[in-house]
RNA sequence: GGUCGCAUAGCUCAGUCGGCUAGAGCGCUUGCCUCACAUGCAAGAGGUCGCAGGUUCGAGUCCUGCUGCGACCA
């Protein structure tokens, strides 16, 4: 009984349906606890995000590896989840208030805090809902977000431990503040950007007689100039060595010092020091033994009692300055300079500035009080565990950067003066540090002691006392990613997942935070797990837009993910995605591209509607979904062909996704559905399908190669596999209940036979249907009409036309053909040569035989040239000799049929020829 | 400045162990509404594999240099 699906697919009505049903089914969670487990923890997006390219790839690829495990046998686990972001988040928040008239500090720690959780209840995770418009088979029963309870636990927990190994420990160092956010920074967290600026060359006047002339991109910074340095070998400015400057503007008396970091091609080969502003001048600053001095608020403004240092008491020009921006001060510094006449020289000069990757702020090199994680000891297993394999990165040419990274590692900034974050737990006895109570800010001095504790202390072991502080500062929002992936999974509870699914299989990222996650989650991992977090990293490129630009709000190229699943459907949008990922490249998307898979899965849609219409009742019944017992029974050529196919595709696909070449993947499927079984199955099939003899046999094989097809492509094309296994299945009892196609058995290729003679076969049947159909056109034959065909070969070869005619006759159009003799010349025709058989189709009339005349020549010069290339090997002894014997018999295999072709070519052109005389 | 990567059809890219008469998708040309699909079918055009050397019987593939582009680090 025939029966129809609509004539297209409409995304819009399957999608969510199937997604609710996949939710209500359970099969987002794992299954079975005997299988293989499979796990990943996603990369977890930022709580403040939204959904852009980046994220729908990252989690498309995921979606592909975790549904073809599901499929494949594993118990597979997928977690998804957020992390806090401390800044980003806390940027959001502040920005609101701002719209209030009010800072954090209006509201105070708590309020603030109260503030961001509920913004994070009514705002934030965004970005989990949108991504299950992509169909994504993550377990939202185990969601996490850095800041639960549970994964509090663990940053307290990971943070004692440091502490307790001595990894971790507080000091006064020169760091990266952002002025802006008020806050130290890690060194990945600054970018560096060239910009545009001066070198400003001032004369400083040497104490006695003399100038020393330096250069500078950043003048305001000569207040805390603490020394000039020269290079010790610089015989130009040996003699000053020694001697002081006095520093312009600020008046202070500065040393002359040799240090071997200066250049002494750079400038005048004299730089000015500045310890407290600069990363070179504090090292040089510790070397010569110079004074620190900071100049500078956190705002990065000037402060006054910079000045007050040196002689005590501060000069009239510090009201002047205090509290004037970085920017101005250096405006006024430079004016001041040139109206001294101290200004040399101002030249234009392009230099990187270090810039706060969150909000772009040029950052500050800053002298405060900050935690930091000992990196060493947790970077060189990290790099051993890469190095012997217990994991792999993939592609591999990302290890080179992960050891680079690793070795020239410098140890970690993990306090943020923020609020939104895990507060460190640590505190300082009000009663052993007397200076706490002095600092009303809430900035604790150096010199204290902290108490470092899960909980908060409740008496004081060395005073007895019970009057604590907890040191205010945040930890980075990193510190608590790289514990996610076995935070996730309940450390630091031994639990039943954490036993089950840790080490995770596979980590599917971009390069972007190859260092600020990967790398730290292996130090994490390695720490306090003694296992690796993961067996492989699959390193991903970034989604770009096509003319390869990075896709950005303020270019506005950017294509949002979900008004492309709106507009064409999840499944072409992510098959459009793994299509395009090749390993290491960017990809470059346009939205033409996913229109163009739409195309595809019509194609795929209306196969199945093919069949719908062409199934018996019995067939669509039978549970059967590989036809291993079909085999032999009265398959006929192009089952046995499409069968042989199917294995190898199989093959191809599973071995594409076990190497991660997910275009790979995306191609084979492609290649197999629709030029193998929609270009030649199908259209052979209408043979039997139509006629009485062996429909059966057909139904079952198109039944059961559709199915297959429906499942290599699931984990690509969720929805709309779904839905048509449910079309295709409708009738089959053992598919009943849960037979969802998400949770059936992924193909293997040992269900299907592999069949050389068959592919053999039908490779030289469609050369044949393939060369008629070019005469055809070459002759202008109109599609409608038949054309006429002759054949001439060895009795064997011919025999296996005649074996199927029908095929021929019905998908090229031809009269029944005509079987000539080896060697015999039929006049007046257009000959192509497939294989070894000549193939003649009538000369029209109306043909131009000089048209004809120069598509052989062409044809023909081509084939001189490749054959010269191929006798010339053949008549090299060395090739003969030293190349594989096989490769050799396949030369002259080559130079054979190529012999023979030129022959025929000839042939057909003297007769043109004798054609052309008359 | 240092490191790494890339350069193949008009465009975007595959090309795994050196055996290639170099492939795909899109675009283009021509002809078809052929009873699953015009979101389609059929046929076709289109390449000095960036340049110059080297290794090899054989190089798109390996090595060296150059040019151009990109990324990361400083």
């Amino acid at each position: 009984m025939p029966r129809e699906i609509a004539k297209s697919y409409s995304h819009q009505e399957v999608e969510s349906h199937w997604y609710e049903r996949w939710a209500e089914a359970a099969h987002f969670a794992p299954g079975g606890a005997d299988a293989p487990s499979y796990s990943m923890v996603i990369p977890p997006p930022n709580v403040t995000g939204s959904l852009h390219m980046g994220h729908a790839l990252n989690n498309t690829l995921q979606d592909v590896l975790c549904r073809f495990h599901r499929m494949d046998g594993h118990n597979v686990l997928w977690v998804p989840g957020t992390d806090h972001a401390g800044i980003a988040t806390q940027n959001v928040v502040e920005r609101q208030l701002a719209d209030e008239g009010l800072g954090r500090a209006d509201l105070g720690r708590e309020a603030f805090i109260e503030r961001v959780w509920s913004w994070r209840e009514e705002t934030g995770g965004t970005i989990l809902r949108q991504l299950r418009a992509l169909g994504v088979s993550c377990d939202w029963s185990r969601e996490r977000f850095t800041m639960d309870e549970g994964l509090s636990r663990a940053v307290r927990e990971a943070f004692v431990r440091l502490w307790e190994d001595g990894l971790l420990y507080r000091a006064e160092r020169l760091i990266n503040w952002c002025p802006r956010c008020k806050t130290a920074l890690a060194d990945i967290e600054v970018v560096h950007e060239e910009v545009d600026g001066h070198l400003w060359h001032v004369r400083y006047p040497l104490v006695g007689e003399g100038e020393l002339v330096v250069a500078t991109t950043r003048p305001e910074t000569m207040l805390g100039d603490t020394g000039v340095a020269v290079h010790p070998e610089d015989e130009r400015h040996a003699a000053i060595v020694g001697r002081h400057a006095r520093l312009p503007v600020a008046g202070r008396e500065i040393p002359v010092v040799a240090d071997a970091f200066v250049d002494p091609e750079f400038g005048t080969g004299a730089v000015k020091i500045t310890p407290g502003h600069d990363f070179n001048d504090f090292e040089i600053g510790l070397r010569n033994d110079l004074e620190v001095i900071n100049i500078l608020d956190d705002d990065a403004a000037i402060r006054g009692e910079a000045f007050a240092r040196g002689d005590g008491a501060a000069p009239a020009w510090v009201e002047r300055y205090a509290g004037l921006d970085r920017y101005a001060a250096r405006e006024r510094i430079v004016r001041e300079l040139e109206e001294a006449g101290l200004l040399a020289e101002v030249v234009p000069y392009r230099h990187a500035v270090g810039k706060c990757y969150r909000c772009h702020t040029a950052i500050e090199p800053y002298l405060t009080p900050q935690w930091f994680v000992k990196i060493q000891p947790l970077a060189d297993p990290a790099m051993e565990a890469v190095r012997a394999g217990q994991t792999r990165i993939i592609p591999e040419g990302w290890k080179n950067s992960y050891f680079a990274w690793m070795e020239n590692i410098k140890d970690w900034c993990v306090s943020r003066q923020i609020w939104w974050g895990h507060q460190i737990p640590a505190w300082y006895c009000a009663g052993c540090n007397p200076s706490l109570a002095a600092d009303g800010g809430g900035r604790i001095a150096p010199e204290c002691v902290p108490l470092v504790a899960r909980t908060a202390p409740e008496r004081c072991a060395a005073c007895g006392g019970n009057r604590f502080v907890q040191d205010p500062d945040v930890l980075d929002t990193w510190f608590s990613s790289a514990l996610w992936p076995f935070s996730t999974l309940g450390w630091p509870d031994k639990t039943a997942d954490l036993a089950a699914f840790y080490p995770t299989a596979a980590l599917v990222t971009g390069f972007d935070i190859l260092f600020f996650w990967v790398a730290r989650m292996m130090m994490m991992g390695l720490k306090f797990m003694d296992e690796v977090p993961f067996r492989d990293v699959y390193i991903h490129a970034l989604v770009r837009d096509q003319e390869g630009q990075k896709m950005s709000k303020s270019k506005g190229n950017v294509i949002d993910p979900l008004i492309m699943v709106n507009r064409y459907g999840a499944d072409p949008f992510r098959f459009t995605l793994v299509a395009m990922t090749a390993m290491g490249r960017d990809v470059k998307l346009a939205e033409d591209r996913i229109a163009g898979y739409q195309h595809f899965v019509n194609k795929l849609w209306n196969a199945a509607r093919f069949a719908l219409m062409n199934l018996d009742d019995e067939v669509l019944a039978e549970p059967r979904r590989a036809p291993a017992d079909l085999a032999g029974v009265d398959l006929d050529l192009a089952d046995r062909w499409i069968l042989s196919r199917l294995r190898a595709t199989v093959e191809r696909a599973r071995e594409a996704i076990r190497a991660y070449r997910f275009n790979d993947f995306a191609h084979h499927l492609y290649q197999f559905t629709w030029h193998e079984f929609c270009d030649w199955y199908i259209e052979m099939s209408k043979l039997r399908l139509n006629g009485a003899d062996g429909s059966g046999t057909t139904q079952r094989v198109l039944h059961a190669v559709l199915r297959n097809i429906l499942l290599m492509l699931h984990p690509l094309m969720p929805f709309v596999t779904e839905e048509l296994w449910g079309a295709v299945t409708a009738r089959d009892p053992s598919s009943a209940r849960s037979g969802d196609i998400m949770v059936q058995p992924y193909p293997t290729a040992e269900e299907f036979p592999a069949d050389a003679d068959a592919e053999e076969e039908v490779a030289f049947l469609s050369g044949i249907i393939r060369a008629v159909r070019n005469l055809r056109t070459e002759m202008n034959v109109p599609p409608s009409r038949k054309v006429r065909v002759m054949l001439s070969d060895s009795e064997e070869r011919l025999a296996l036309v005649r074996a199927h005619e029908p095929l021929l006759c019905a998908l090229a159009r031809t009269e029944p053909p005509e079987y000539l003799a080896q060697g015999v010349r039929p006049q007046r025709m257009a000959t192509a040569i497939v294989e070894t058989t000549q193939v003649y189709v009538p000369l029209d009339g109306a043909v131009d035989l000089e048209e004809e005349s120069s598509r052989l020549h062409r044809s023909l010069e081509k084939l001189e040239t490749e054959i010269g290339r191929v006798r010339k090997k053949l008549a090299n002894e060395n090739f003969t000799a030293k190349a594989r014997p096989d490769v050799v018999e396949r030369e002259r295999e080559k130079a054979r049929e190529m012999e023979e072709k030129i022959e025929a070519l000839n042939r057909s052109l003297e007769r043109i020829r004798e054609l052309q005389a008359l």
